[in-house]
DNA sequence: AGAACTGATTTTGCATACAATATCACACCC
DNA sequence: GGGTGTGATATTGTATGCAAAATCAGTTCT
């Protein structure tokens, strides 16, 4: 895609992340080409690659619908992350830089900031620095040749993250889960890493029931 | 993608499998469009997929290059494995259904059988068996939602598998493994099934070094 | 009333035309 | 000789037009 077709990716990508679609809601490529301004070629690249990235479904003929979330979904995707991130700091211990490491503090104290402070729509803030901080991880976990593809994943799997559920406590837990992760990633301690990431993940799917 | 265009992402996808073009090439809207006698459209949706699904890279205004595996690609490509297809094993011993078993046995037969006759050209047979056991294997793991992603990234982490470096020894055991991981699934034993796809894994890593 | 057909309308799928950008060859300058 | 600039060429990016398919409304038949 070019950079009109990247733009309305991005920003579509955005939009279904934030929840402006309801689930099930078809997506008609010649709204959407007002809405962004644009012809119908780049909506429907855009559209094309979101269905592959699992946002969407496109029925031949029919348009794209918006996919939702049901309970055994996001029970999937606890399992699934419960694999993959625990695997992915494991790597991380080893390979992520000294400039990462500190990119990652940086992240986890703004986090704890908004915890502490709790200002209007705190929690999507941290949800954002929350992303930002799994996604930093990730990719420090696989070369360039499979990052994407896992990255991929793991976004979709934290699309649903709302810190809106959490109480205090659990918040409290989640920012020292991060902390105690910066330790061992400082430490370079690969099976320490991994550990405190399952904690992580498990005390995350512990919200969502 | 209507019929035109799937037929297209089919075929192509087809080919950088079976290795008919070589890495680093560039692949051409337009060459690819009059060999597929479609116009450039369909081509490009196509290739858009095929990005996102990790086979091709594409640079703005630059087209699309066939991406090689490097060494370490390929060990990437295994620890990634070994974590989720014993994941997957795990959940599929509970999920899989009878017919499914019925299958996965003819497959595991069928594998079996070229391995002891070797008739020319046994091994890209047994590669096609092998990819559709454990492809009916993590598909059995995850529900509909997440299940797509996770086969794209196990496909093209499949990709390179060959079985042209097998010993007779190595090809044996893992016949036996396909073996024993079904009467793991058989016996419906979650912990079974995942500690020899486990074996499994690691020992194909091991014909990979 | 409900099911099944038929034509109008909407929407997508593909092809084509044009615009924007990158690439390459060649001349030019230092 | 090597680097730099400039125009021609090739290639991709986007818009648009048309054909094919699905949807919907209204009608007819049972």
């Amino acid at each position: 895609m070019g950079d009109i077709g990247a733009d309305v990716y991005n920003k579509l990508r955005e939009q279904l992340v934030a929840g402006e679609f309801t689930a099930g809601q078809l997506l008609r490529e010649e709204s959407l080409a007002e809405r962004f301004g644009v012809s119908r070629t780049p909506i429907r690249e855009a559209l094309r690659r979101l269905q592959v990235e699992g946002f969407i479904e496109i029925a031949p003929h029919r348009g794209a619908r918006v996919l939702g979330w049901r309970a055994e979904d996001i029970s999937e995707v606890f399992a699934l992350r419960g694999v993959l991130e625990p695997h992915a700091a494991r790597q991380a211990a080893l390979r992520l830089s000294e400039e990462d490491l500190v990119v990652a503090r940086k992240l986890a104290d703004g986090m704890e900031r908004f915890a502490a402070d709790r200002p209007d729509g705190f929690e999507d803030q941290i949800a954002s620095l929350n992303n930002q901080f799994h996604t930093l991880i990730v990719s420090g976990s696989e070369n360039y040749r499979l990052s994407e593809q896992v990255q991929s994943i793991m976004e979709l799997a934290r699309v649903r993250a709302t810190f809106q559920r959490y109480s205090a406590h659990e918040l409290g837990r989640s920012m020292s889960h991060h902390r105690e992760l910066l330790d061992a990633l400082t430490a370079r301690d690969p099976e320490w890493a991994e550990s405190v990431m399952k904690c992580h993940i498990f005390a995350a799917r512990s919200v969502y029931r």
